[in-house]
DNA sequence: TGATTCTCGATTATCGATAATCGATTTTTA
DNA sequence: TAAAAATCGATTATCGATAATCGAGAATCA
């Protein structure tokens, strides 16, 4: 039973990162040491190591005496991340496929879920499932190191930013394009899923090649 | 002329990072905290600090109240590591054919470098012009998520213990095969420089993909 | 004896205080 | 008056001290 307790630097990092992602602090906002620390009646050191955690998962930068600030993900960056994505997401597609051949029920149900959204245009739910979609394939593939940098890549692009940039008329095609991918992989046909995958994360990303 | 101090703890992560790399601290060893402080001439806070981004950057592994130690890379983990280094290198391939088209004297160079040390069976010196040929493409790539991920991937997968796999007999056969990428890109022929540079890394690293 | 509890030194985790630095504002100076 | 210097509040960087916890061995007990 490893139920591990954490120290106070963790989960002061799990709840920053936790309100960068939710919004609460936006991109460029500064994270005052002593305030947060105030704030989560704690001291100062291990807020700092939790920013520590938070700048090596390159969500904030700090500058000596100038303090945290949540980073700014410029359109650049959106796409570098985005190609990133794009082969790692191929990658796990070859990984996975084995063992996903004929074994795609859960994945089935959140393609269920993100397609229904889609019709809605609920972006938010919509968001939640293909997310989860994509989770599912990753730990398919049983990669761990693979799975971290999936993690903290998406992460990196924030999601509903790239949906914004899809558009609200195009969700039902992406989602569409996403059944491809889970045809293939119930195929257990790594070939084509993987292919499948690339083509759609930089067609739908905007990425020429 | 951006020529930023840095803090204690970025120092201390540098040099940790140096002792872990070139073995002075072994897989598996503990880092005590206040055996370092005392070393550097610092206190306790600035080294935690260092170990948290050492941490994020997986090289080690703490647990409350148990300490830090340099994580012990397992056979599998490196396997993990090359699988998605393999794919990394692909996608700095087709993002760096256009650039490099025409334009490969300096991986030409570093090519020479380590075909004469292939020869002489010199590993470490292989190794050196090795990964310079390898991070001139990353670079090329002009993609910065993508730099900093290999990096640490490169980091990770302790290049003397791939080469140790390899054996000095195929290490001639290894560096040739770069030469087949190195041709692909001074064409500008992405395509192939990054199937021919994904075969390499699976081949030699002994993956089946 | 064999298992359990207790004790203790080592180490990590956290705290509160102080030093160093920043940026903005005010004051001084030419 | 405009530039330079001094000042000041806010914040980060670092330190030294203390609390919490661990692991190993000693002491205890059945």
């Amino acid at each position: 039973m490893a139920l591990k307790r954490s120290s106070t630097a963790v989960q002061v990092k799990e709840l920053l990162l936790e309100r960068i992602l939710d919004g609460t602090y936006k991109p460029g906002e500064r994270l005052i040491e002593l305030q947060i620390a105030e704030e989560l009646q704690t001291s100062q050191a291990p807020v700092r190591e939790a920013l520590r955690y938070l700048e090596a998962m390159r969500l904030v930068e700090t500058e000596p005496y100038k303090g945290t600030r949540v980073r700014v993900v410029t359109e650049r960056e959106l796409e570098e991340s985005s190609q990133v994505r794009s082969v790692l997401e191929q990658l796990a597609c070859e990984l996975a496929a084995p063992k996903l051949k004929g074994n795609c029920a859960e994945l089935q149900a959140e393609a269920d879920k993100f397609m229904n959204a889609a019709r809605k245009k609920d972006f938010a739910t919509y968001s939640l499932h293909d997310t989860a979609f994509h989770r599912l394939i990753m730990q398919a593939a049983d990669n761990q190191l693979l799975l971290s940098i999936w993690e903290s890549v998406v992460l990196e692009s924030r999601f509903l930013r790239i949906l914004a940039k899809i558009g609200g008329e195009n969700l039902v095609e992406f989602g569409d394009a996403h059944l491809v991918v889970l045809e293939a992989l119930e195929k257990g046909d790594g070939k084509t899923a993987s292919k499948s995958m690339r083509n759609l994360i930089c067609k739908f990303h905007g990425l020429k090649i």
